[in-house]
RNA sequence: UGGGGCGUCGCCAAGUGGUAAGGCACCGGUUUUUGGUACCGGCAUUCGCAGGUUCGAAUCCUGCCGCCCCAG
C-alpha cells in the first residue's frame, strides 16, 4: 500500500469516533476520498445527489450525477461497506444552476455553472444537510488544498497544478471552508487512480469528467435555448466601428474571445467576439488586438484571506496561468493585457499558491482605453 | 457589341510553360469539471467553359460565357 492510502482528515481528534460524509458523484476522485475515508477509521456516509433527469444524460459517461454515475457511486459504496445516500436534487439545481446558466447567456454573458453549483447545491444544500447528519466535516474530490493556518483554514492550490481547481471554488466561505475537506489536494491524478486500482474499485478507470456535466453533446446553446427560448434571437455580427460583417443565430453562441463561429472569412486575420451586445442583439467582432484588457471590474466579491496586499496574481479561467494583477478593493488591473476576459466569468485573486478570494467579472476596460 | 481589365478552394490571394503558396472561414483532433483561447492535422488531380499549340500549360493561341472600368 502506497503512503497516498493514509491521508489527515484535520478533525483535530481521533476518528475513531468521528463521522465523515462524502461528496459521491461516482467519478473515480469521489470515490477515492470515500475509500480514503473508510480507511481512516471514521464513520462514512456517502451522498450522491441527482441533480438533473439523468434519462436526458443516459448516456454521458463522461458527465457527473445523472442515473450511470449514481449507480457507480452505489457499487463503490457497497465495495466500502459505508452507508450511501441518493437524494434528488434536480429541482434545487434547476434553480440555482440551470436556470442562472441560461438567464446569463441571454444577458450576453458567460457563467460558471460549476461555480454556481459549488456555491449552491454543494456548499449549501449538501453542506446543511451533511450538519444535519452530524457530520464532524464534508469531504469532496476537489483538487484543492485546505491548509490550517494561524487564522483558521486557507484555500489553497492543489499539489498538481495540472488538476487544479481551486477557480471553481473562490466563491467559498470561510464558514463553508472551515468545514470542508479535500483529500485529494495533494495527491497528483495518477496516484488517486492509482489508489482506485488497488482498491479495486469499479471506477478506477472511468474516463474524466469534462464539459458542463448538464449540457448533453457539449450543445449549451440548445440547453439555454430549451429554457429562455426568446435568447435565441438572431442578429448582427458588425465590426468596432459599427459597419454590419454578417449575421449570427443568436448571442448565446457567442462568448468574449471566440474565434470560431463567426463564419466571416476573407480578411488577413482572425476575428474574434470583442463584445456582445444584449440590447441591440449585435455581436460586435474585432481583431485580437481589440481583446487586450487592462480592468476587470468585479462584484459578488469573496475573501478568504484578512490581507489584499500587493504582489497578487489572478486567473480569469481556469486553466491560466495567473497573471501578476493589482486589486483595488472592487477591480483587479492587470499588470500585461489580458485576453478574452468575458463578463460573468470569475477572476480569483491569489497569492502564490493560495486563494485569497475573488468575484464575478462584471465589466472590463480595454487596453487601449486603460491608457488613455 | 469602341477601347481596356479581369475570371485560381466558401472569401482574399500567390503563381506567366514544368506539373496549384499562404491567410481567413470551415472540419477533425489535443488540452480541459465553465465558455473560450492556444496548438496539431485536414481542406482545389484542379485553375470560367470549349478547343488548339507543346514532351508538358493555371500560365501561350482561338472561340464562347460572365463580371468590371472608360468611352458612347
Amino acid at each position: 500500500m502506497c503512503a497516498a492510502m493514509t491521508v489527515d482528515f484535520q478533525l483535530g481528534r481521533p476518528l475513531g469516533g468521528a463521522r465523515i460524509v462524502v461528496a459521491m458523484s461516482g467519478g473515480v476522485d469521489s470515490s477515492v476520498v470515500a475509500a480514503l475515508a473508510a480507511r481512516s477509521g471514521a464513520e462514512v456516509i456517502g451522498v450522491t445527489l441527482q441533480l438533473y433527469d439523468h434519462k436526458a444524460a443516459v448516456d454521458r459517461r463522461k458527465a457527473c450525477c445523472a442515473g450511470q454515475d449514481i449507480y457507480d457511486a452505489r457499487t463503490v459504496a457497497d465495495r466500502l461497506g459505508i452507508a450511501h445516500y441518493v437524494f434528488d436534487y434536480e429541482s434545487r439545481f434547476r434553480d440555482s444552476v440551470i436556470d442562472r446558466f441560461a438567464d446569463e447567456y441571454a444577458r450576453g454573458r458567460t457563467p460558471v455553472p460549476c461555480i454556481a453549483c459549488n456555491q449552491s447545491v454543494k456548499f449549501t444544500d449538501l453542506l446543511a444537510f451533511a450538519r444535519e447528519l452530524g457530520a464532524d466535516c464534508l469531504a469532496t474530490g476537489h483538487y484543492v488544498r485546505r491548509v490550517a493556518g494561524p487564522r483558521g483554514a486557507e484555500l489553497h492550490r492543489a499539489a498538481d497544478p495540472a488538476r487544479d481547481q481551486s477557480y471553481f471554488l473562490f466563491a467559498t466561505t470561510r464558514e463553508q471552508l472551515d468545514y470542508l475537506r479535500f483529500p485529494l489536494g495533494d495527491l497528483p491524478k495518477a496516484a488517486v487512480r492509482e489508489i482506485a486500482r488497488e482498491l479495486k474499485l469499479a471506477v478506477a478507470d472511468k474516463p474524466d469528467s469534462q464539459d458542463i456535466c448538464f449540457v448533453p453533446d457539449g450543445d449549451y446553446a440548445a440547453v439555454v435555448k430549451k429554457v429562455r427560448p426568446e435568447a435565441a434571437q438572431p442578429g448582427e455580427i458588425v465590426d468596432l466601428e459599427g459597419r454590419v460583417l454578417g449575421r449570427h443565430q443568436g448571442l448565446i453562441h457567442f462568448t468574449v474571445g471566440q474565434r470560431r463561429g463567426l463564419e466571416i472569412g476573407g480578411r488577413p486575420e482572425p476575428l474574434y467576439v470583442i463584445r456582445l451586445e444584449p440590447e441591440t442583439k449585435r455581436v460586435v467582432a474585432g481583431p485580437k488586438s481589440a481583446l487586450a484588457v487592462r480592468t476587470a471590474h468585479l462584484t459578488g466579491l469573496n475573501w478568504l484571506a484578512e490581507d489584499q496586499s500587493a504582489g497578487l496574481t489572478a486567473k480569469v479561467r481556469s486553466l491560466a496561468r495567473p497573471a501578476p494583477v493589482r486589486f483595488d478593493g472592487s477591480a483587479v488591473h492587470f499588470q500585461e493585457p489580458e485576453f478574452g476576459v468575458a463578463p460573468g466569468q470569475a477572476a480569483v485573486i491569489y497569492d502564490g499558491g493560495r486563494v485569497l478570494g475573488g468575484g464575478w467579472i462584471e465589466e472590463t476596460v480595454p487596453a487601449e482605453l486603460a491608457l488613455a
